[in-house]
DNA sequence: TGCAACTAGTTTTATTTTGCAACTAGATTT
DNA sequence: AAATCTAGTTGCAAAATAAAACTAGTTGCA
């Protein structure tokens, strides 16, 4: 890992979408952080349906990018079980703005709605605790 | 534009990302909103220097999508002048959540570090004085 | 007035990323 | 033992982006 990325610029905006503005890392992010979603299996059948070779080229790019580890599963030789990491949890407000934006502007289910309704009419107490939450399930 | 779009899933964070998750959309709403670039000389300048044939199709797409307008120079029979919809000023909190992670986990250029954190610092107000600040010299 | 520089693109070709579907070797379940 | 599961891998196709040259018209300036 001695390779050095090359940037295109400095600039907070281009930095963040270099690291997590491909078409998926978000996506699988939220099926971490929303669904708790932790296996290669769990990934494969969100409704998006990514195709295998992705999600096992964007789960490196995470992981070298630190936002995401493996660990075994204890029970079974062949499960990984995937982690965040605190930069990983770190992205969760963008998800919660994205997700109003969403609100605002698209058609949503109503499920979803609901849910995302909740933890923003919380504030910004409700999304600490989220983040809390998320650290005691993925820190370790 | 009566074909009707498809979207795989209706899950707010893929709607959200499917309307400018794309490598370039923020970069160019974030040279409107923070550099105050309107016309596509100038986004031909920025420092990720996106090239024009795909500068010409994302200013087409985020016309579709409702983020921007153009307008006449009156001036200048060539001109144009790209201005931000509500919709589109409606990105700006994105933004800042995406600067903030940059200021974080990214070596960041001091100028944009201190222009960025001044904004952050501000909380609910400061971002909400930005975004009627945009209003004003967008929406006519 | 005529030419150089400018305007928002357009075109052509190359590269990268994503998509689709089938496959793989090993582990677990039936 | 065979079927099903595990996290991938492979090969090819489609879409998005990249690079560089080009275009027709407008403006500025000598």
């Amino acid at each position: 890992m001695g390779k050095e990325k090359e940037y295109r610029s400095d600039c907070p905006q281009y930095l963040a979408l270099d690291a997590f503005g491909d078409r998926w890392t978000l996506l699988i992010i939220r099926d971490m952080m929303i669904d708790g979603k932790k296996y290669f299996r769990e990934f494969l059948q969100s409704k998006e349906k990514i195709a295998s070779n992705i999600l096992s080229s964007r789960l490196q790019s995470m992981e070298e990018e630190g936002f995401i580890y493996k660990k075994r599963d204890p029970s079974h030789k062949q499960k990984i079980i995937y982690l965040l990491t605190e930069k990983g949890i770190d992205l969760f407000p963008i998800l919660m703005e994205n997700a109003r934006w969403s609100l605002k502007h698209k058609q949503v289910n109503d499920q979803d709605r609901i849910h995302i309704q909740t933890i923003l009419d919380g504030g910004m107490k409700s999304k600490q605790k989220m983040m809390e939450k998320l650290k005691k399930e993925h820190l370790f």
